[in-house]
RNA sequence: GCCGGAGUGGCGAAAUGGCAGACGCACAGGACUUAAAAUCCUGGGUUCGUAACAGAACGUGCGGGUUCGAGUCCCGCCUCCGGCACCA
């Protein structure tokens, strides 16, 4: 095919150009911003100046990739390319914008490739980087790549590592429900505490604490797993299967921040769904602890229930196989069937436990159990439809109420009770929802709320219970046996005769890098393999290293902080800058809170999106940052399928390569049309015929400006010549319609109504239809025989977001035909005048009965009564109501006319 | 099962309760060309109807409803996509 225009020199050249005047610099407050920038000239800056005097701050982030070896991927771009396109409008609308861009390069599979080939990972990296980096800055991304970040660059993880010692040295004090440093925990008192209690018990508070426990092991990955990131019981990278196994772990206190994590929710402008996600995954339930006495010995179990108003018909109880006491209470004529059973489902899988185990099993103690409220004895059960990781492991069980406890029930044939009729007044055992409490004693009449009310305070009088709340979330798991991720800067210290303690490494020693290796390999025992490091592991004076590694989310947890301040290396980020790019007040120049808008895909909505607004809330509270929540406006990009409607995988031989079709049609064409393709949010399938569609536009609005001659000769002469020559642009002269002279009112209203359309469309993220606004204009100026400069300039603006290479060349051939400097990227954005989209006359559709039969033409101006008129004198209308009596006539101006008879 | 989101031409899609299908792809016809490509112009929801116009009926997953008027609002279903899933 023929090349509409010669993107392949002026893309180039505009990348250049804008690299080496760092047009796209994003200025701190107090930096010197150099007079001819063309944001001090548009601003009227000179030299330092403070956060007052810059304009107002924009912030938008994408979400930063993992450079993987495959390279980019025509999604990756789809989300790049709508954030470039608005932060290119915020500069045009007169902000500052931040618009950064770094690589999360701590992970798994460069480890994995140094594992097969011996190379480093750091090598490995480098290369994906560079890849990706070239690939990136093809698409001609206004990035302020001064601040570049790279999770696995020292600079950087020094004051990740810096982070994790914050959360270690932080308690959470219920009380204020805030973290603070871990020297305000107050000292359990009571007698005389051993130092070594004392620090048992600080240790058993940190925000950042190891632990003991069953946590997900995968085999294949040679490391453990957060909950996050186990999915159906395999791992979330590359599906392995996951086991259950104790094991000495960090863990990161998230749980505590349940509540904020929740009600933070409410105050950012996230999509429903995936605030959805976030609320479902922390799963707060309100409910009631009650404590049931054992019938003997003096023990007791105590349950978590949301239905208390239930208690009188709970008929039995169920303790997960796992809780404490079940080797307490089994008696010996149970003793065998109880072990049998626990050998079996700790065989299982978890996989095996939830997916195919749809039957119920379950095996009786022989034990009983006190009903607190009517002192029934009760059966005590261990199954394995109760989990021993949510609630006490434990739960009463109302089979008339509780659709796992019926089928239990009705396996072992155990009794039912009736305690709560549905709202019609129909007796139904297995009814789940709210109703009135029956055969429940005081409660008996109330309807389900109230009854909740009142057993929660007869529980707590009587010392039996008391209300609670409980959540889903879980403890993030933070430890990985890698090597390929950042060092905790933490040592293990061994007392003469205590047991080995550990302690924080001192800032000063930040950051910790990680031993030179030569074996990446996991080890089967879960030994991290830091630990062949003997060297780096023992230190001189007998302390030891830690030697498991940060997970990959530990880097994104706080890089837009980063970016704020990215060479700072006195502190993770000034606090000036973090201000004013990140807050509200007088000294952040925004208008919402944190990040303004940040874009990227839904895959991250329980693990980076969750685990950032974690750390974020922490150092809110220890008075690090300005906000509590991160990120202000999110908005996730659909994901892209292959031309078959199906996700793009290299197995299925269905993944478009960018690089392709830059090639083909330049980084304008493949910009517009990955925003042309359909709402941003949306998942939609690629086509290359629709680049070409796109691509046909960008030539049209070439040839709106340039003289056929001159290009013919510029064509021409680089035949000749044989090279592609960039000074040879210079030939191609303007097209002698395009004049300085005054614009008609036709043409003023083609342009307004785009100002118009585009203006709104992308305050709405509508990107397909501002592009659809933007052919629109260029097909009617095309046929237009004099093209206004003036017109023809402010059009570019409107572009210069979409296709920024092109309105650039397009922009200084306006100025000058060899024109060489300048920019269109601080050219203010035009206004739109409401007058001009007004036409003298209008066509008005009239429906007879809701259908339309006609079309008339009004004036303006004409009064509902005029319209009105016009309406039922219009012929066609005639033949419909002739002979009719009219009912009614609804006029809505500047709408239609509908007849009733 | 529960919670989100979505169903509109051959395809991607558009429509503050007010002319359904803007814009684009693909397709068809024409102009230009020795020819092709590129470009430019024209056409198009379906059915009936006409020599051709005209015209009519139907049409936004299905069934109801509200309204002068429904793709849009309400009720009840179906299908697809995403998330959660023995969470007491």
């Amino acid at each position: 095919m023929r090349r509409q225009y010669p993107f392949h020199l002026i893309e180039p050249k505009w990348r250049h150009f804008w690299d080496a005047q760092k047009t796209f610099r994003a200025w701190n407050p107090g930096e010197a911003i150099p007079e001819a920038h063309p944001f001090a000239v548009r601003h009227g800056l000179n030299g330092k100046v403070d956060a007052k005097g810059l304009p107002p701050k924009f912030y938008i982030l994408d979400m930063f990739p993992y450079p993987s070896g495959a390279g980019l991927h025509v999604g990756h771009p789809e989300g790049y390319t709508a954030t470039d396109i608005l932060a290119r409008y915020r500069r045009a609308r007169g902000c500052n914008v931040l618009h950064p861009m770094g690589w999360d390069a701590f992970g798994l599979p460069a480890e994995q490739y140094a594992i097969r080939t011996g190379q480093h990972p750091r090598k490995t990296t480098e290369e994906n980087i560079a890849v990706f980096k070239r690939q990136i800055q093809s698409l001609g991304f206004s990035y302020d790549w001064s601040r570049e970040i790279d999770t696995t660059d020292p600079h950087y993880f020094k004051w990740t590592q810096w982070i994790f010692l914050k959360l270690y040295n932080s308690w959470f004090n219920p009380a204020t429900g805030k973290a603070e440093p871990i020297d305000s925990l107050p000292t359990p008192g009571e007698g005389a505490n051993s130092p070594e209690a004392l620090r048992e018990y600080r240790d058993s508070r940190r925000l950042a604490y190891v632990t003991e426990a069953p946590v997900w092991w995968c085999e294949e990955l040679g490391t453990v797993l957060a909950n996050e990131e186990v999915i159906d019981g395999k791992s979330e990278v590359g599906g392995f299967p996951v086991v259950r196994r104790p094991m000495r772990q960090w863990m990161l206190r998230i749980t505590a921040y349940a509540d904020r994590l929740l009600q933070g929710l409410e105050q950012i402008d996230w999509s429903e769904s995936l605030k959805e996600m976030q609320r479902n995954w922390i799963g707060r339930s309100e409910g009631a602890e009650v404590v049931f006495p054992l019938a003997e010995g003096g023990q007791a179990i105590t349950v978590f229930t949301t239905r208390p108003d239930t208690l009188f018909g709970a008929t039995y109880m169920v303790l997960s196989p796992e809780h404490k006491l079940v080797e307490t209470i089994t008696t010996e004529a149970q003793r065998a069937a109880v072990s049998a059973y626990k050998t079996e489902v700790a065989r299982k899988s978890d996989l095996e436990r939830t997916e195919l185990s749809r039957e119920k099993t379950g095996v009786f103690t022989g034990a009983y159990a006190v009903n607190p409220v009517n002192n029934e004895k009760i059966p005590i059960w261990i199954a394995d439809y109760v989990l021993a990781t949510y609630g006490t492991g434990a739960i009463m069980a109302v089979p008339a109420h509780d659709a796992r406890d019926f089928e239990f029930a009705r396996k072992f044939d155990l009794p039912m009770r009736l305690v709560v009729e549905a709202p019609g007044g129909q007796e139904s055992i297995g009814f789940l929802g709210d109703g009135t409490s029956v055969n429940s004693d005081f409660l008996s009449g109330l309807p389900t709320p109230e009854a909740k009310k009142k057993i929660a305070s007869w529980l707590e009088e009587k010392g039996k219970g008391r209300k609670t709340v409980n959540y889903k979330l879980r403890d993030w798991l933070f430890s990985r046996q890698r090597y390929w991720g950042e060092p905790f800067p933490i040592l293990w210290r061994r007392e003469e005769g205590g047991p080995p303690r550990h302690e924080a490494l001192d800032e000063s020693k930040l950051p910790l890098q990680p031993p030179a290796l030569s074996d990446f390999k996991p080890t089967s025992t879960g030994e991290p393999p830091l630990a062949r490091a003997s060297e780096w592991v023992n230190l001189p004076d007998g302390s030891v290293r830690e030697t498991n590694t940060m997970p990959q989310w530990a880097g994104s947890c706080w890089y837009y902080l980063r970016f704020t301040d990215t060479r700072n290396d006195a502190r993770f980020c000034g606090s000036e800058a973090e201000a004013y790019w990140m807050g509200t007040g007088p000294g952040g120049a925004g208008v919402r809170p944190g990040v303004d808008l940040y874009v990227g895909g839904i895959e991250h909505a329980v693990l980076h999106l969750l685990y950032a607004r974690f750390w974020h809330n922490v150092l809110f509270d220890l008075g690090y940052v300005s906000t509590s929540e991160p990120f202000y406006k999110l908005v996730n990009q659909g994901l892209i399928l292959g031309e078959d409607g199906q996700k793009m995988s290299k197995s299925r031989g269905n993944v478009v390569n960018p690089d392709d079709i830059l090639r083909e049609y330049g980084a304008d064409a493949f910009r517009l049309y990955e925003m042309f393709m359909g709402p941003l949010e949306m998942v939609k399938p690629w086509n290359t015929k629709g680049v070409e569609g796109v691509y046909r536009f960008l030539g049209r609005v070439w040839r709106l400006f340039v003289d056929e001659e001159s290009e013919t000769e510029f064509e021409q002469a680089q035949t000749a010549s044989g090279q592609n020559d960039v000074n040879a642009l210079g030939r191609i002269r303007l097209g002698a319609s395009v004049r300085s002279t005054s614009p008609t009112r036709v043409q003023l209203k083609a342009l307004h109504s785009c100002i118009k359309k585009v203006t709104e469309d992308l305050e709405g993220f509508r990107f397909n239809t501002a592009i659809s606004a933007l052919m629109i204009f260029v097909n009617e100026a095309i046929t237009w025989e004099t093209k206004p400069v003036a017109i023809l300039r402010d059009f570019l603006i409107l572009l210069q977001p979409f296709a920024p290479h092109l309105a650039e060349e397009l922009h200084a051939k306006l100025r000058d035909p060899n024109a060489t400097d300048g920019t269109i990227a601080y050219e203010q954005w035009p206004k739109y005048d409401t007058a001009l989209l007004i036409e003298e006359t209008a066509e008005m559709p009239v429906q007879v009965n809701g259908k339309l039969r006609d079309k008339i033409v009004v004036a303006a101006k004409a009064t509902q009564a005029e319209i009105k008129a016009s309406a039922l004198a219009a012929e066609k209308i005639q033949a419909f109501i002739q002979g009719k009596t009219i009912k009614k006539v609804i006029v809505v101006p500047g709408r239609l006319v509908n007849i009733v008879v």
